[in-house]
RNA sequence: GCCGAGGUGGCGGAAUUGGCAGACGCGUUGGACUCAAAAUUCAAUGGAUCUUAAGGUUCGUGUGGGUUCAAGUCCCACCCUCGGCACCA
């Protein structure tokens, strides 16, 4: 008896297919493509197990599917560049570049002691200048096509990271990264217009059906559209006039006062001389106060009054306009008109300062006092002149025609969504290829001077800061235009910007002249499977799908969208937590791989649970796993020698009965289930646990029958089935178990098993009688019997005629291959 | 507050179209093997309850209603957990 050597059988198998290049994809091939791609990682360190989760279910779908005689594509690749290595290097006095290529050899040895079945050929980084250099391109891309520019404005900053930050990536006004609160600063700063596709990345997301509806539903909040009217209400007694955003002009006669953000403009401009120096106290308050509790919810309302009124222009009221706390600048026009009877934030700041409350809308539900609440719900206008009567949507549309025909206002829509702040006060990163000269301004290095080099030879001493601008050689350069002495750009590229487009240059990594080739790409593109973590369902996500529609309208490539179907799979927790470097909860593979084995480990991983769920890690629950492996193993280990010289071929399928039968039709319904489990979308955990009911058939044959009554001709064929079917989870322990049987390498390159249907429908089945819809009974019928005689049979049995004894049958249904009830009173 | 996902044994989880709830695994218990233990292997395993036993009965998928011959699955109301958004006018 051998022992499960799982080392000596895994590194075999993964050097055989290395040498023999199993998983090299062609460009072109006869066979229908499939593109399946893991999110790559950034190479922070080593890999944990749950890392290892979204690399194993991408694997499995890969080897599938290659199976199916699709050209597979499987590419891995890093996303190298980001302020981790940069801090790594400051600590640790060393160069972010070695620092990462350090990280990435220890997790491609990873990847590949898993037994991941990547086209290693295509690996890219997104450090390399051959890899952003193109990124670079993509800016400029969008710089010529206006898509790109440059404003001081005021940006998230991380005073830990030392860097602004765009939107996206601070969550409840902290560093998404490493959690510091963010301050905001007013910088020069560059963005890409991502704005000006608002529309479209809202639209289109109806146009992604394989997308889990929590992203996409993620993704229109964070876009946030919203329909209204923009209204100009004028200033008494001056010639100016305030613009304010509404998505309710039917409540425009319920306005009792204005509210301008406290950074808009139109505050000093407006502000009267006697109230001047209240008001700036008033400003410099709110501008001490923490900025993010100041714009969060339930935040206490303040105000003050600046000596001004506006006029509603549709009823010429009177009404004071004041600074309040909860106006946002960024938003619609950074002023708005308040309805306090109508909306609860004006309602609070008017029960806060005693402002009138007028009420436009009819209480519809008997409501008739507004002392402590609005009223924000949609109903019939009132006291709005010769509106009143009308409600909901056609009040608003009515309101709308009026304010365009009358020329004070008109339809508008406004996004929560703000553009891409890319600039990035940091080294390791692309840098943005443009330079500043006096004479010509903003200059944006040309495309054959790409790629603007990172200089390697760095200082990172100072504790902190980029020592880009430190970089002489670097900083001082010629304006491209026109050849006098200019500056270059010290800021670097958002790492977000890296990784919008990477899964195009998989496409063609090494290619030297352009970052891809458009025929390739649209012969590639979409995605078929993309796999990842939902973190990135507004991120990363959001970024490539605004590149990729970038792209398309530059004609680079001929699609929308760059990934057809989305699969985000779950975290594993361990101890109650995330792991994570910090918590010391991590599992790292590299231990399990060494005493279990990597097929373990993908194994346990699979079947822990529906792979889109969260799952706690559980010892016992892998050692179970393992323990199915070895069991495995000990029946191929007892019969292999006996069953090597068989030849499946002899196996004649209609002359098999009673055990051998059921073990065959057993076999055709699992290998129905398991590719029912993967097609259905990643039923992993099932799958497997329909591979464990198979081994159990099997051995329960085995055990039963005696060694001369042994069908060993099926026991092969079915022995050989089940490694096949198992190969996509456990491929080295598939691969060996195949060649032991005596066949040829490899399995990866065999076609995944069919099943007979046939053989699934039975003569005879048992069917279950309930009696008022509870079990009673089973009898076993014919598949061609009758209902009549079904019914016959049924109550005919004695079990059931006790039930049914002096009680009236109402009457019986009977569900073909499903039921019978018996309903008695 | 709004939006989304979910709630099933001691635990992880199955149940695909309304048709035998609890597949598979873990754990537990018992038998075999062994000098013994481990490993392995076979069997039992939702709760309550009746019976000497074989075998019954009854309750049971977050709670309360409803539809249906039949509900984990459909409808209504509610509770709880998780995730996202949250002064966005």
């Amino acid at each position: 008896m051998s022992e499960y050597d799982h080392e000596r059988i895994e590194i075999k198998w993964q050097r055989k297919w290395e040498e023999a290049r199993c998983f090299r994809t062609p460009n072109h091939s006869e066979k229908k493509k499939f593109y399946n791609l893991v999110m790559f990682p950034y190479p922070s360190g080593t890999l944990h197990v749950g890392h290892v989760k979204n690399y194993v279910l991408g694997d499995v779908l890969a080897r599938y599917k290659r199976m199916r005689g699709y050209n597979v594509l499987n590419p891995m690749g890093y996303d190298a560049f980001g302020l981790p290595a940069e801090n790594a290097a400051i600590e640790n006095k060393t160069h972010p570049a070695k620092w990462t290529y350090h990280n990435v050899d220890i997790i491609r040895n990873q990847l590949k002691r898993l037994g991941m079945s990547y086209d290693w050929e295509r690996e890219i980084y997104t450090c390399k200048e051959e890899y952003y250099k193109w990124t670079q391109w993509l800016f400029l891309k969008l710089y010529e096509n206006g898509l790109a520019y440059k404003k001081k404005a005021a940006a998230n900053w991380c005073p830990h990271c030392k860097t602004v930050l765009a939107n996206e990536q601070v969550v409840n006004g902290k560093c998404e990264r490493c959690g510091t609160p963010v301050t905001i600063i007013q910088l020069d700063q560059w963005f890409f217009k991502i704005t000006e596709y608002a529309e479209r990345l809202l639209n289109d997301l109806d146009k992604l059906p394989g997308w889990p509806e929590r992203v996409r539903t993620m993704q229109k909040n964070w876009i946030g559209r919203s329909v209204g009217a923009e209204v100009d209400f004028p200033i008494k007694g001056l010639e100016k006039k305030i613009r304010i955003f509404t998505t309710r002009p039917d409540t425009l006669w319920g306005v009792t006062f204005m509210a301008l953000a406290p950074e808009s403009p139109l505050v000093s401009e407006l502000v009267t001389e006697e109230r001047k120096s209240e008001v700036s106290a008033f400003l410099e308050k709110v501008q001490s106060e923490d900025r993010f509790k100041r714009t969060s919810a339930n935040g206490p309302k303040e105000g003050i009054f600046i000596g001004r009124y506006a006029i509603n222009p549709v009823n010429g009221d009177e009404i004071p306009i004041y600074v309040a706390n909860y106006v946002l600048m960024e938003y619609g026009t950074g002023a708005i008109m308040a309805v306090p009877g109508h909306d609860q934030r004006d309602f609070d700041f008017a029960k806060a300062y005693d402002l009138p409350i007028k009420i436009v809308i009819s209480p519809s539900n008997g409501r008739d006092s507004l002392d402590d609440a609005p009223l924000t719900a949609y109903g019939t206008m009132i006291n709005s002149g010769e509106f009143s009567g009308l409600s909901g949507k056609e009040a608003i549309d009515a309101v709308i025609d009026h304010l365009e025909k009358k020329g004070i206002g008109k339809r508008s829509v406004n996004y929560k969504l703000r553009d891409w702040l890319i600039s990035r006060q940091r080294y390791w990163g692309a840098p943005i290829p443009v330079v500043y000269c006096p004479k010509c301004g903003i200059v944006p290095v040309p495309e054959n001077e790409l790629p603007v080099r990172l200089p390697e030879n760095v200082d990172f001493s100072e504790k902190g800061a980029s020592p880009l601008p430190k970089i002489k050689e670097f900083v001082e350069t010629q304006c491209p235009r026109c050849g006098e002495t200019a500056i270059r750009e010290v800021d670097t590229m958002d790492t977000f910007i890296d990784s919008s487009w990477y899964y195009l240059r998989y496409i063609n990594p090494h290619i030297e002249d352009k970052p891809f080739d458009i025929n390739d790409v649209n012969e590639w593109l979409p995605v078929d499977q993309y796999i990842g973590g939902v973190e990135h369902a507004i991120l990363h996500l959001m970024y490539s799908r605004f590149i990729t529609k970038v792209l398309y309208d530059l004609g680079y490539v001929n699609f929308e969208e760059p990934f057809e179907n989305l699969f985000t799979q779950g975290m594993i927790y361990y101890k109650g937590a995330k792991m994570s470097k910090s918590k010391g909860n991590v599992i790292s593979p590299d231990d399990l791989i060494a005493r279990y084995g990597a097929d373990s480990v993908r194994m346990y991983l699979l079947f822990i649970g529906p792979p889109e769920n969260d799952a706690e890690w559980n010892d016992s629950g892998f050692e179970g796993v393992h323990r199915f492996i070895l069991r495995i193993w000990r029946l191929y280990d007892e019969y292999i020698p006996g069953l090597k010289n068989l030849n499946t071929k002899c196996l004649s399928v209609e002359n098999l009965s009673g055990d051998e039968k059921n073990l065959y039709v057993k076999l055709n319904r699992i290998t129905k289930k398991i590719t029912e489990d993967i097609e259905r979308g990643f039923h992993f955990n099932t799958a497997i646990s329909g591979l464990m009911e198979l081994l159990n058939e099997v051995y329960g044959y085995v055990q039963r029958k005696e060694e001369a009554s042994k069908d060993f001709v099926l026991l092969k064929f079915i022995l050989e089935r089940f490694v096949t079917l198992i190969y996509p989870f456990a491929p080295h322990l598939g691969e060996e178990l195949w060649e032991l049987l005596g066949n040829d390498p490899f399995l990866a390159d065999k076609s995944w098993p069919g099943y007979d249907e046939n053989v699934l429908i039975s003569e005879r089945y048992t069917l279950p009688i309930t009696i008022n819809g509870k079990v009673r009974d089973k009898i076993e019928v014919d598949r061609n019997i009758s209902e009549e005689e079904i019914k016959r049979l049924t109550l005919e049995r004695k079990r059931i005629k006790k039930w049914i004894e002096r009680k009236r049958v109402e009457k019986i249904i009977v569900v073909k291959e499903k039921i019978v009830n018996i309903v008695v009173k």
